[in-house]
DNA sequence: AATTTTGTAAGTAATTTACTTACAAAAAAA
DNA sequence: TTTTTTTGTAAGTAAATTACTTACAAAATT
């Protein structure tokens, strides 16, 4: 039995997959999280072979959750889920430590195959994924898009104020302070060549950052 | 058993809830549908009972598909589904026809409950949902969608403010005070029910109040 | 080894935000 | 046709954000 801790903060979503990953027979959902922080904490306190964590969560989102997993369990392979299938997470999930990415848009077999295969140590990666990966060794990092030249930190930030959150909502967000909110925004204006959070905020929808 | 199209583009999640559907062992998915052309069709083809739409499909979107199937099959109850759990969605939801409103946040037995009741015959809204409708009731506006209660002067400063022109902009766009753009500003935040300017700007893009 | 990019945050002046109040003209409702 | 509501206009004010600057250690790149 594979042991698998789920994490979505969509809590009708999450049994879904449950019922989904349980009916293969094979794994059973050992813990559940409906936000970053708590599936961190889950993925410490219980035994689990395989974290299964949905990309866009409040608090702690899902790339932040891969990065600090790799810190603590650098063993533990992570399949990332998304709505999205923007080349722009995939890149970053993967370069953040995550072994698989699958979307929602997949058969429910794809996510299953996806958790039996990085269970056994490879990655898991559509051919749209790998083939994004791919170019990105190619063309190596000399030729980065605006989106790309920000920092992990910078597209959480930007994402939440094209969302109409506040610096204030966002420092608690990712426990940093206001100020250090306000450090990024002005980073994020500068790189993007931008005035202000309306701008900022068509610019994430324009760049399907965020969802309309 | 209750005979129930599905429709979400996430095949993830529409399996997911269609296990947790079925399981309640009173009704049965009859029909799926990736999009809304496919959901209006399937809905128009099959015999259903219930039709349970997420709000957010590519094509046509859930609320298009509530106001066609109002107009094709009056008598067949739609209960939406949503990610987003924002008061804009749900009053259109309802002002389009729909019998009730469930978000993924909420339980799946919820999800079951809702059918069950809006097969039934009566609507099915969570507390938030009803005060919300019922704020909007007593408000009294009618028959009036929130951006046509805008007034003109309302509308453009809008506009303005969600391609990211600053208030001083806008007043020497139109001649007015700088404090003047500050009262339509907040008139129109009131009216929407929106918080500042990033959600105004994602407000007027999903309105296509301004092109993206 | 040298340089650039991050993540973090303090400081500060200018500006905006989030309201409140005000008032006359116009429009809508009684 | 009064009465009420909505507009267009704007002043006032406390709180917050914006627009920068500087800073510094750790990481990543060169």
């Amino acid at each position: 039995m594979i042991k698998i801790l789920l994490a979505d903060d969509h809590s009708i979503v999450r049994e879904g997959l449950k019922r989904i990953i349980e009916e293969s027979g094979e794994m059973e959902i050992v813990a559940e999280a409906p936000d970053g922080k708590t599936a961190f904490e889950q993925a410490l306190k219980n035994e689990i072979d395989v974290a299964v964590i949905d990309i866009s969560m409040p608090g702690m989102d899902g790339l932040e959750v891969v990065t600090r997993l790799k810190d603590h369990c650098p063993d533990l392979p992570v399949l990332i889920l998304t709505m999205h299938d923007e080349e722009q997470y995939l890149v970053r999930a993967v370069e953040a430590g995550a072994m698989g990415y699958v979307t929602k848009q997949s058969a429910p077999e794809q996510l299953v195959d996806a958790i039996k295969k990085i269970h056994s140590g490879s990655r898991y990666l559509t051919e749209k994924a790998s083939e994004a990966l791919a170019l990105r060794v190619i063309r190596g990092s000399n030729s980065k898009t605006p989106i790309e030249s920000l920092s992990m930190r910078e597209l959480q930030v930007l994402r939440l104020l094209a969302l109409g959150h506040t610096n204030h909502e966002i420092a608690e967000t990712y426990n940093i302070g206001i100020k250090t909110v306000d450090t990024y925004r002005f980073r994020i204006l500068k790189k993007l060549n931008l005035r202000n959070n309306a701008e900022m905020s068509r610019f994430a929808i324009q760049n399907k950052l965020v969802e309309v």
